[in-house]
DNA sequence: GCCAGGACGTAC
DNA sequence: GACGTACGTCCTGGCC
């Protein structure tokens, strides 16, 4: 069998690629823009490494004007020239190809389009595939079963459009795109088309006609009186757009395709041209797929340490300032004497301006005279306070802390490493040791190594110190530029830095605000759920007849299903479970599962909440300060920790008594904004469901609207039971809840819940396709993305385990409605951030759970606050149903909801 | 005595 | 096997 053929449109990707960074070029030597060399050859890299082609060709445009333009003066009239900095690339572009040995084809008078054409021909006239390379539409008309289209996605993927995916996309065969095109028209190339018939009509037009031609033999066929005088005024330009758009297959080029074996591309030559313009990461990586026998000097020094100094005079510091101040961008790091950022005085700072060389400012150091710390703290203000320096940090959160507490306010913050790399792949360690490692290939010292077990930073001799410190500024620097290029090429530019860049700077508030709780009211409560133990213990024994550990499983599962031979119900990887769905099922047969249930609960409060978040109480501020995780999850949720307070108790009684303990500061109220069942309106919104969105705009209930839809009801004949089936199943369905689970769940026969299901999705049939949509993306690029761009890699998705592949459609549905809620909430504390501070208002968010969002509020602001709140959450994004938001206030955060 | 992994349970 | 995202606690068993 013959290989396929690949080909790939030069300039369009040149294009393509050169916009992408048009907001932020990548600079070479020189200041020189280098953008498209950049995209085009990592575009190349990639298509070699995927699909490893065997022919492959680049094709060119034609260098004099072509057969379009003598037929149509106007043909891309309207296209701007180039601008001058992307056609100065091109030269540059195919001299590394020529250095590659990839093999070009150009034919005068001909578009790269008709080169494809031309070999879509060539390569079905002799019974081999063809794929080809292109984002362009109008390309879509040469796919056949050996004809294919791969369109690039984010991330360096492709799609690969056979005429079923054709067909699935555009509602349209491969053979009727020319028609199409010919009806709608092109405004950037200046092709007429039909004036008011866009691509839906288009679209419905050809599917009841099948072609241009059955169209206009059966206009009198059509009612629609404005649409019929449209097409009857515009059937000259119809056919005339059609000779625009049809692509020719007959060019004059090299028609042997042998000729146009590629084999591997000869990377190594291509290194010295790489290193010429400054393209050092291509050159890089052209020389290690060269192997080793192409020795790049650069290469090694990526690897190495920098140039680092420590600073210890007055004028040595200013010289680093006037750098910063300088390169107007500086990477920054801070050493301190702890690692509870609360309590952490500053050690050190280290600054790097440029890769490979930074410096550390002591502040304090064994058996050295630093600068006065007044002295370095007036002097780092003036790069740190002035918003148009840029800061980079890793983990600024940390620093931002630190620095205010030490008095500084940083204003210019705006890259984070660790965020950008969790960005790019949150299911990747951002620990700047691994960063390192994976994007520089680097080992760095290791905090452990330098700081004896026990001693803090301040004890570390100068030399040791200052290494290690300048190195974490070199770094990150370095960092920085690696993965500032990678954000971009995956679209993710602008949440960066507009949601997540400016939430550190409120999360490091919120932390450093912390939160009051009252733990004399705890004691009490931990002594009476000692006493509460104590006795279901006695009666746990004396029912079973002898003394176990309780909290062991281990030890349960003897007395339950050994000796007092209760049926187990299901395993586990290690033995019998006895979760709580267990012991409820056995407590119907036996008196001691229901006293191991009540003993579980309080035991778990005891343990995890009463006994332990006193502790957490921070002895200067007698405060509790968690830490907010904005790196902790997949989907841009954040997390808490230490301790974790997005999962304090409110469902039942006695864990309510715990948020009863939290308690505002004396002349202040908690109050509490929170979103209304917000992952449902994202649902409506990326769904366009029209039920669904019709049960948000229509009524405040929507699990009742649920329920009177799926049993075909009238809403207020709704029961009860009606009711909570159909929130269970809307809960379900964004979870990807089967039938089996759904069953249990409701405790009904799994063939009635199979049938809930169906009706449910016939009702909701625009949640189905957006389903299937999901999942059909993420199999063609491996990614689940929100509403606003952020993306979560789903890489199980085209695993040939059954099970596997489930579990991780699951994950990108889930990832695309988690993740838009949570790029949602996020916005709207910015929103609020800002308010706050514009009116210089004393209220402050103390925690974010999810969807809810907690403020401390003086009692003169209250009134003030609840509608700023309200209006600052609901405005965070303009969706198809209105975003509501409930707000409450009190003096304890358990009298909230 | 330390640590990793499992089971379980809390939140959204 | 069968519901997504987290974190904390306790127990167990392996290791030093």
């Amino acid at each position: 069998m013959k290989k396929p053929l690949y080909v790939l449109d030069a300039f369009a990707i040149i294009f393509r690629s050169y916009y992408a960074f048009i907001n932020n070029p990548l600079r070479g030597t020189d200041d020189k823009n280098v953008s498209a060399v950049y995209g085009f050859f990592s575009t190349l890299y990639k298509i070699f490494s995927t699909y490893k082609p065997e022919y492959f060709a680049v094709l060119l445009e034609s260098r004099t004007p072509t057969f379009r333009h003598e037929m149509y003066e106007e043909y891309k009239a309207n296209r701007a020239r180039a601008p001058e900095e992307l056609i100065e690339q091109v030269p540059v572009i195919l001299e590394i190809l020529k250095a590659l040995k990839i093999p070009m084809v150009q034919a005068d008078g001909y578009e790269a389009d008709d080169l494809m054409g031309t070999y879509a021909r060539l390569c079905e006239e002799e019974g081999r595939d063809c794929r080809i390379i292109s984002g362009d539409k109008d390309i879509l008309q040469l796919v056949s079963e050996r004809v294919h289209v791969l369109k690039p996605e984010k991330g360096g993927l492709y799609t690969d459009m056979g005429p079923e995916k054709v067909l699935n996309t555009w509602g349209l065969r491969a053979d009727q795109i020319i028609d199409y095109l010919s009806l709608v028209g092109d405004a950037a190339d200046n092709i007429p088309g039909v004036k008011g018939i866009g691509a839906k009509g288009a679209v419905k037009l050809l599917n009841e006609f099948d072609t241009l031609e059955g169209l206009y033999e059966n206009i009198d066929t059509i009612t629609a009186k404005a649409q019929k005088q449209n097409l009857i005024d515009g059937k000259e330009n119809a056919f005339f757009s059609r000779q625009l758009v049809i692509i020719k297959q007959d060019c004059p080029c090299e028609e042997d395709i042998e000729k146009l074996a590629a084999g591997e591309p000869d990377y190594g030559a291509a290194v010295p041209i790489l290193q010429r313009i400054g393209l050092k990461r291509l050159a890089e990586e052209s020389a290690a797929k060269a192997g080793e026998e192409v020795v790049v000097p650069e290469e090694k020094s990526a690897a190495k340490a920098g140039n680092y100094c420590g600073v210890v005079s007055a004028e040595h510091l200013d010289k680093w300032i006037e750098r910063a101040k300088e390169a107007g961008i500086f990477a920054f790091d801070c050493e301190t004497d702890s690692l509870d950022s609360v309590s952490a005085n500053p050690v050190g700072f280290s600054l790097s301006v440029q890769s490979e060389e930074a410096c550390y400012i002591p502040v304090r150091a064994p058996e050295l005279d630093c600068i006065p710390e007044d002295v370095i703290r007036e002097k780092l203000k003036v790069i740190l306070e002035d918003e148009n320096i840029k800061i980079i940090g890793q983990n600024f959160k940390y620093d931002m802390k630190v620095l205010k507490q030490w008095g500084i306010y940083p204003q210019g913050f705006f890259f984070d490493t660790m965020i950008a790399a969790w960005m790019i792949d949150s299911s990747t360690p951002s620990n700047m040791d691994y960063l390192a490692e994976q994007y520089l290939g680097y080992k760095t010292v290791h905090f452990a190594d330098i700081v004896e077990k026990g001693k803090t930073f301040d004890t570390v001799p100068i030399q040791k110190a200052a290494h290690y410190a300048a190195e974490d500024a070199d770094i990150t620097f370095r960092l920085y530029e690696i993965l500032s290029v990678k954000l971009k090429e995956l679209g993710m530019e602008k949440i960066f830095s507009q949601v997540d860049m400016p939430f550190v700077d409120i999360l490091s508030n919120m932390e450093l605000a912390g939160i009051h709780i009252d733990d004399g009211e705890l004691a009490e409560y931990s002594v009476e759920l000692e006493e509460k133990l104590e006795a279901l213990e006695k009666e746990i024994y004396y029912l079973c007849g002898r003394e176990f550990n309780i909290k062991s499983t281990k030890q349960l599962q003897e007395v339950l299903f050994e000796e007092r031979k209760l049926t187990p119900i299901k395993k586990t990887k290690t033995g019998y479970s006895t979760d709580t769905a267990v012991l409820q099922e056995l407590a119907k047969e036996d008196p001691v599962p229901e006293k191991i249930l009540a003993h579980r609960g309080l035991a778990k409060l005891k343990s995890t909440y009463v006994d332990a978040l006193p502790r957490y109480i921070n002895e200067d501020t007698g405060k509790i300060h968690t830490h907010f995780i904005q790196t902790g999850t997949e989907t841009g949720r954040i997390s808490s920790k230490d301790p974790n307070l997005q999962n304090i108790p409110v469902r039942d009684e006695n864990g309510r008594r715990i948020r009863a303990a939290f308690k505002a500061s004396p002349g202040h109220v908690f109050v509490s904004a929170d979103y209304s069942q917000i992952e449902l309106v994202v649902l409506a919104h990326l769904s366009g469901d029209k039920a669904l969105t019709e049960a948000f705009i229509s009524g405040e209930d929507v699990h009742g609207r649920t329920a009177a839809l799926i049993f075909h009801v009238e809403p207020e004949a709704v029961t009860k039971e009606q009711r909570r089936i159909a929130k269970v199943i809307n809960f379900g369905v964004m979870y990807g809840m089967s039938a089996f689970r759904l069953s249990n769940e409701l405790s009904i026969p799994r063939g009635e819940a199979s049938s809930f299901i169906k009706s449910y999705f016939e009702q909701y049939s625009g949640i189905k396709d957006f389903i299937d949509k999901t999942i059909e993306k993420a199999e063609e690029t491996e990614l689940a993305e929100t509403l606003f761009g952020r993306i979560r890699h789903i890489r199980m998705i085209n695993s040939r385990n059954k099970m596997e592949k489930k579990a991780a459609e699951r994950i990108a549905v889930n990832s695309r409605i988690q993740g838009t809620a949570a790029d949602i909430v996020k916005m709207g504390m910015i929103r609020l951030a800002g308010e706050l501070k514009k009116r210089q208002l004393k209220s402050k968010i103390l925690l974010q759970v999810h969807d809810e969002c907690i403020l401390e509020v003086p009692d003169g602001e209250v009134e003030i606050i609840k509608p700023l709140m309200k209006e600052a959450l609901e405005g965070a994004a303009e969706l198809s149903v209105p975003l509501r938001v409930s707000v409450e206030s009190a003096t304890s955060w358990g009298e909230i909801h």
